[in-house]
RNA sequence: GUGGUCGUAGCUCAGUUGGUUAGAGCGUCUGAUUGUGGUUCAGAAGGUCGCGGGUUCGAGACCCGUCCUCCACCCCA
């Protein structure tokens, strides 16, 4: 016999689990209806074409590739085969692969239905998506994202939108978060400033580490990949910026003086953190320089949200993307969105244990008998109480008394109907009360009234 | 992809310098109690000691390989 198993970095969820699980996708879902966004679904698996290129060269290695079917080795060469060459192989036989993220189906889906659509397109997607990462604390292979986008539309009300939302959903949750936000024309501004305008990407992923390595280690970093030593100089004021959001941005327009992008990007922050004071966002939101993130869609505002109780990574993140459905061949319209990670927030609620109380138990009555007399006679009953919405079962077989008050013990079922041949005899059921014990003989019009 | 770590019953774990038939608690099932659960008492079932090889008279324990777990790096939700 073989034991059973589930993949490296996947889960099953029991009855309880998913419980809280539906207590957090219920919760995301209600904030981003509130502000307008419809739910849409896509593919599990995408064209590796939609895919490939889009998260980077790290990113194309994380995909889960899916094999062609039928016999694809057959349209191979021997050479192709002998070759051993992995990425070249991969090409000839795998066509498809499971998504990696929700943005980029939803760039792919955005282009596909254009003449659908009216913008701006507000949209959420909560869906499973699938990384060929090694997984450790808070990674998983497959987890699920909650994402908000909207695209269609430039207007900065919108990043202001999706901090609201971050804000709402963490309060509701109770979860302590701080909200990090940066922009990607202020890390172009710095780039252009000390003269490494095409370096951008590896000084962003050596800034992004700034938290984890030091300064110290960052400027080895950077100086590592070719960028000179009077650079560097340059790149120090702004690696140890401090102060206050505002007093920030005010040393930053200094630094980037000569830096159009770079100005730009202050602009925006100034007004993004203007309109979160306007509309009294509570959580506190953290001009963050380091932070850079590596997809390389972003093009303005970035934002990450960091749990403030829990050792765990990124529980929330996105940012502005002006050209992703571009590579679709649609130009021109820009997008802005946010994912939640749901499973490390249940992680998260699980480690501080803040679920609420809620209806875990979600059978209400349980009819207990002793015969098939008596099931004959629940059935009727059942039906009434499901009619009127409330949820009841039978145990389905004349088992044991204790086996079935056990089974509705161990489900948290409140109360149980007991049917035995006396109260067939007078038309009623004996309603047990499992948590004070209490009994007593009643009607059909009796029970019902008892649950509304 | 790199480095470390773990693996014994459904779950949590004991298992001495290598030595008879591998244990406990919880859970499950049965009975005490043929119409009353959550408490108690008695009993039972449940193991290829992750898998494969090696050392040895003898391996759960030691060695090698492999898979898995967890953690860190990379990257990220």
């Amino acid at each position: 016999m073989q034991k059973p198993s589930i993949p490296k970095g996947t889960r099953d969820f029991t009855p309880q689990e998913m419980a809280n699980r539906n207590y957090i996708f219920n919760t995301i879902k209600d904030v981003f209806r509130l502000y307008g966004f419809q739910q849409i679904e896509t593919p599990a698996m995408e064209n590796l074409s939609t895919l490939m290129g889009k998260y980077g060269e790290e990113g194309d290695k994380l995909l889960f590739k899916i094999l062609n079917s039928g016999n694809f080795v057959n349209g191979l060469t021997d050479d192709e085969l002998l070759g051993r060459n992995s990425i070249k192989l991969t090409n000839k036989i795998s066509e498809k692969g499971l998504r990696y993220d929700l943005t980029v189906p939803f760039a792919r889906f955005v282009v596909q239905h254009q003449n659908e659509i009216s913008f701006p397109f507000k949209r959420y997607q909560i869906q499973p998506v699938w990384r060929a990462d090694r997984p450790q604390k808070g990674r998983y292979r497959e987890f699920y994202q909650c994402d908000v986008d909207v695209v269609g539309s430039d207007s900065l009300l919108n990043e202001l939108e999706l901090i609201q939302i971050v804000d709402e959903i963490y309060r509701r949750l109770k979860i302590k978060v701080v909200i990090k936000i940066n922009n990607r024309k202020i890390l172009s501004g710095i780039a252009e400033i000390i003269g490494e305008a095409e370096k951008i990407t590896d000084i962003t992923v050596a800034i992004d580490k700034m938290d984890k390595i030091g300064l110290e280690k960052v400027n080895e970093e950077i100086a590592s990949k070719g960028i000179s030593a009077e650079a560097i100089a340059k790149l120090q004021p702004i690696l140890k910026l401090s102060g206050t959001n505002s007093e920030k941005l005010l040393q930053l327009k200094t630094v980037l003086a000569n830096s159009k992008v770079g100005l730009k990007g202050v602009s925006e922050l100034e007004t993004i953190f203007g309109l979160c004071e306007a509309m009294k966002v509570k959580t506190s939101i953290e001009l963050d320089l380091t932070l850079a993130r590596g997809l390389n869609y972003y093009t303005g505002a970035i934002f990450e949200v960091k749990a403030l109780d829990v050792e765990m990574g990124s529980i929330t993140g996105g940012g502005r993307y002006d050209n992703l459905t571009g590579v679709f061949g649609m130009e021109g319209v820009s997008g802005v969105g946010i994912s939640f990670g749901a499973d490390r927030i249940y992680d998260v609620l699980n480690q501080l244990d803040l679920y609420p109380e809620t209806s875990v138990e979600q059978t209400k009555i349980l009819f207990v008998s002793f015969g098939e007399k008596e099931l004959m006679y629940c059935l009727p009953w059942l039906s009434a109480l499901r009619t009127k919405g409330i949820n009841a079962e039978i145990y389905p077989e004349p088992a044991k008394m204790k086996k079935q008050m056990s089974y509705a013990d161990n489900k948290k079922i409140p109360f149980v109907a007991i049917v035995g041949e006396t109260e067939m005899n007078e038309g009623k059921v004996m309603l047990k009360n499992m948590k004070t014990g209490e009994q007593a003989l009643v009607s059909q019009e009796e029970l019902i009234e008892k649950f509304h």
